[in-house]
DNA sequence: GTTATATATTTAAATATTTCAATATGTTTA
DNA sequence: TAAACATATTGAAATATTTAAATATATAAC
């Protein structure tokens, strides 16, 4: 599906930031991420800013957040990655 | 090729704003573009704006610059799209 | 129901980005 | 060489983003 010009904005801000890159890319490591505070350890920054990462990356429907039993699990919209490469590389939005 | 992190956080950043997807839009749809002053009809901005937003694309190296007779000409860089997307799906940098 | 743990929100400061006006540079043609 | 045109740079204001400290909420275990 092509996404809209407003979309890929969105999307590419979200991806536009080191620490967010490295929090999808721990995600995808794990195939979700158990136990969010692990990426306390990851990257250093406080668990408030981590938590406005992931608030940022959910915005930009990246990732989707699910109950876990007791804690929250991350995963990634595997779909909207997909139509977003595509979209860019057509550059048709 | 695997792109490094900040690469891809640098192109993001380029593709993380509506007025510079218009211009690798438009750029696109010519492939090329000729007078570059063409772009000032179609986003609203004054021609230093212009010029900022082809500079982080050109440091990005989204777009090259390229003389064409009296004018200058950016094209895409084809090759860093692929890479780029590819490196976005796989979340490997 | 209190305590402990995980995550979110609010507020405020520091930093970065976007934009324009003014000016500069570079190239071509007269 | 001067005039005309295309593009770039500088400086400053407005806006947005990133970050942390303090606090709040939500849930589970006791």
């Amino acid at each position: 599906m092509a996404l809209s010009l407003k979309q890929i904005e969105k999307i590419s801000k979200a991806l536009g930031d080191a620490n967010r890159l490295r929090i999808l890319q721990h995600i995808s490591k794990k195939g979700g991420c158990g136990q969010c505070s692990e990426i306390q350890g990851l990257i250093d920054l406080t668990q408030p800013s981590i938590s406005h990462h992931i608030k940022i990356l959910i915005e930009s429907g990246l990732i989707e957040p699910e109950k876990e039993g007791r804690n929250l699990k991350y995963t990634l919209n595997e779909r909207l990655f997909k139509d977003y490469t595509a979209s860019v590389t057509q550059l048709k939005f």
